[in-house]
Formats: C-alpha cells, structure tokens, sequence
DNA sequence: TATGTTGTCGCAAACCTTTGCAATAACTGG
DNA sequence: CCAGTTATTGCAAAGGTTTGCGACAACATA
C-alpha cells in the first residue's frame, strides 16, 4: 500500500469521504516537486477536471493539512502545501527577503516543544511549523549595502520603494 | 523622554515622517489594552480624524512593526498589534481553539534562535513570533470530549459542524 | 519664509482565503 | 441494489489585507 493509499484509507476512517475531487488534489500535490502554491494545484486540477472550484481546493487542503497528509507552508503570504513525508518529516524557514524555503529537521524544535508542554501545559502545532527570518545569502547581501551596523531591523530609509 | 517619543524619534532618524496619522495610531495602541484588532484601532482612530482609511492603520502598523515598534500578533488570521513594552517584551502562544494569547518570555526562544543562527546562518524574525496551538484549558476539554486517545489531531469525525 | 523633493494619504480595486447555502453525491443499512 | 442520511461540492459573496496611483503634505534647504 502506498503512502498515498494510506492516506486516503486514513481519511475514510475517520469518518471523511473519497471524493475524486480529493483524490486528485492529492495526486497532484503527491506529484509536485516541493512546495506547490494554491493556485498552481488549482490550475493542474482544473485540467483533469474543469469544474473543480477553488474554494474546494482550499477546504481539500485544510482538510489534508489537519490530518497530517500534507504539510503547510506560508511563503510571503501566500500557502503553500507539500506532501507530508513519513519518515521524513521536516519545518521550514522561510526567507522574508528572498521567499526562499529552507528545510528544518523536526529535532531543532523538539525541546522546545517539551518545554512549552511542561511549563505551561501549552502543545505547540509544531507539525505545521513555518520559522520566518532572513537567510544566509540575503544576510550577507544586507550587510554589504548597509553602511550602518544596524542589522537590517527598520530596513534602510533609501531603500528603492518604500510604500507603507 | 516617553517611550513614546522615543519611537517618534525613531521613526524620524531612519527617514520616516511624523504625520497626525502616525501619532493617532500610537497613541491609539498605546493607550489599548493588550493586543487590538486592526478595526478597533481603525474605529478609534476614526473618533478623532473621520478621515482616517482604514488601509493608512495597515500600513501604519506595518511600519510600526518593522521598527519594531509594535509587537504584531495573529489570533484566529486576524492581526492584532500591542506597544512594545521595552524590559518587558515577549512572545505570544496562540490557543487554536480559544484564541486567547499568553504571553511567552523571550527566554524561552534564545537558544532556538542561537542554534538557527549558528547553523544555517538562518536569523529568524523572533521579534514577532507566535506559536499557534492548543492551551491547558482546551486540552483539558477535549480530553474529557475524546472517547479515543487521539490527542486531537485530525478532529473527531462527529464534530458539531464540520464543512472542510 | 519660500521652494523643491519625496514620503505619505485616501481612494478604489485587487488579492488571497473563508463562508453560507442549496444541490449533489458518497456511504450506510436494509 | 435501493433508499436514507449527511458530508461535500460549486457558486457567489464576504472578509481581511495589500497595492497602484494621483493628490497632498512633511521635511530640508536656502
């Protein structure tokens, strides 16, 4: 049985309908490479099957997402979804600047998470955990169109566009 | 000096201007409550300039944030924003089912940040951070609610309401 | 104080995502 | 295999947030 199959036995089990709208939703995102956006599943789905509204997509990846088969990614604002690999399950960190994702080993967040749970009886939603920061590269591109030591907090007023 | 002018000065030393939109939206956050929602602070503001757009408190508090100003919170995607206590800062956890925000002391997230930073060169934006999940409170109502162990991922299927 | 530069505002429209609702289809039990 | 139950869909509309743009206003300079 593949991790697919599995998934979809998961999601009847508890209580939740095949749907071929969710069978192909999952077979694209299965099909992506990496993360994919909303609207590019949306668009892949719509070729098989025309009518498949958007709105369906969103709920289908909500569901998917809760049940733990897909993993969420918000990238400037934006989701994005990956399957979940068992076995493999990683968090991201994702770049303000470049958008850029990077994957995190869940190990980096496992004391963390004990901490919460023991101190305040808080379970943080690690599965569905995105780190925003800036990256390597977009780091070191900062610190060399800084002239000042300010570490790219309040962004340099000279930026090109700044419309807040 | 106030710490209010502080970031008045602040703003004006990295090029921004000092407009009666800023300071009423300052003044605003500042004299709230904790963390209020982008309407409300709209709705005050409007009290004492009608003319105020809804979209400038957006951008307003953007601004403010990036700063550093103030501290920016997502309860239930909704934006929410608090004055940035100096010697007092923290984080929030965000209850998934309650939507309540406790806050969390910086202490808890150094070492996160250190390691991502030694690591990857990765510096995450802690500033603004929230972990979203589930508190003590509604762990322990779901617990009495749950006949199985499952502890509450993927929801049971005889929930009230359940369109996905 | 007068003038130029350019950051900011208000407005309207766009964007992404969620939600209400009636019609439909997936599962269940007979 | 049929009928009943109810989860799910498509559609349209709302909701929260962002953005493009021309008019305006804050600051700097003389």
């Amino acid at each position: 049985m593949t991790s697919q199959e599995q998934s979809l036995q998961q999601l009847q089990s508890l209580g939740y309908r095949l749907t071929p709208q969710r069978l192909l939703v999952l077979a694209i995102v299965a099909g992506g490479d990496g993360h994919m956006g909303v609207d590019e599943i949306h668009r892949q789905a719509r070729a098989a099957y025309p009518y498949l509204d958007l709105a369906t997509v969103y709920r289908t990846l909500r569901l998917f997402k809760q049940v733990g088969v897909v993993t969420e990614v918000d990238i400037d604002n934006r989701l994005h979804y990956e399957l979940t690999a068992p076995g493999e399950k990683h968090h991201h960190m994702v770049c303000r600047a470049c958008h850029r994702a990077i994957n995190l080993s869940p190990h980096y967040l496992e004391d963390f998470r004990d901490t919460l749970l023991r101190e305040f009886d808080f379970e943080p939603d690690i599965a569905h955990f995105t780190v925003s920061g800036h990256c390597r590269g977009c780091r070191e591109r900062a610190a060399v169109n800084d002239s000042d030591n300010n570490p790219m907090a309040g962004e340099p007023a000279d930026a090109a566009k700044r419309d807040y």
